[in-house]
DNA sequence: TGGCGACATGTCAAGGTTGGAATGTAGGCT
DNA sequence: AGCCTACATTCCAACCTTGACATGTCGCCA
């Protein structure tokens, strides 16, 4: 049901279409919520009945752009501070871990370097972002960094934890 | 899909039933996949209708004790060593730490010490579970280890973020 | 022997998610 | 004028997940 409310957070900033939602789930969203197209479409379609959001405007290609009402901000705000954020985490990486005694210990360790080797990877594509933006902005700026420092620190983690495991895994 | 994976993994150290399987994720398992009782039996059902599990045995009031065939093994093993782990991890938690603007500073503050405050929770749940755990058995000892360890590191890194982000909101 | 708690499975509706197909327009370039 | 790319939306089938409902049995203890 988030969603919803990933929606909502984006249109505060301001007034867009599904189009260009699309495109802020692809960018810095993807990485936090991932959704697809139909998936949008379909919950902004759901919002407007809700009256959570307007069409604003109309442009060509039959683009409708929606804004938030006041609705929509109050349950975004009620959302981010009353509900709490409790979805269990699924992780198939770590599933996979449990049972990796049904392969032989080679494998074993080179799935753990797997692991390691992306978890670096995805560091630096964060170093990446980290350096190529500029921080000085408005709200989504201060708090899009507290996210990727989170990032950050949770992939250096990662990597961490992997090189540890390797080693752990002793013939 | 990973729900079948997960059964395969639990029966290649027994035989178990579907009773059996629901106490293993209400357990340990829990905090990686969670599955609920209706899942579990009718993913059990289309695993002995596709072979990858038989009954070998049946037990009063209908407990009917599933084992891996040769292809559920051969399965396991190909899911653990061939398919890429990818599905693409989604927080909620992180979601709204993108939206926090939208409140006054104070209530971001005061939900980034929530956050530090569960992940300090979860952090000794772990270390109870590592205290009261004999590490010396099996595979599933052994890398089960592993998967404590992560989640360990995981939420001492949480708690660590959460702290530094309400240091960093600065009136 | 009566009842309770644990054992044990099956089914269903509702909603979320994925991935793809279908449809069409606007604007820029050649 | 014709073509291509980016813009833009809608619909759908399949599958996963949740939570609830339904049904019944075994074994122990009072």
């Amino acid at each position: 049901m988030s969603l919803r409310h990933a929606l909502l957070g984006l249109l505060v900033d301001k007034p867009a279409s599904g189009y260009d939602l699309l495109k802020d789930f692809a960018g810095s969203l993807a990485n936090v919520w991932p959704a697809t197209q139909s998936q949008i479409y379909t919950e902004l379609t759901k919002m407007a009945a809700a009256e959570l959001i307007t069409v604003t405007d109309a442009g060509p290609r039959g683009r409708k752009e929606y804004a938030l009402t006041d609705a929509g901000l109050a349950e975004l705000r009620h959302w981010l501070t009353e509900i709490p954020p409790n979805r269990p985490q699924r992780s198939d990486v770590l599933l996979r871990v449990f049972f990796l005694g049904v392969v032989d210990r080679e494998q074993a360790r080179e799935y753990l370097r797997g692991l390691a080797e992306k978890a670096r990877q995805e560091h630096e594509e964060l170093v990446g972002i980290l350096e190529r933006t500029d921080w000085e902005g408005g709200d989504l700026a201060t708090y899009g960094r507290l996210a990727l420092e989170y990032g950050l620190r949770f992939t250096d983690t990662r990597r961490e934890w992997a090189e540890w495991a390797v080693d752990r895994i002793r013939t």
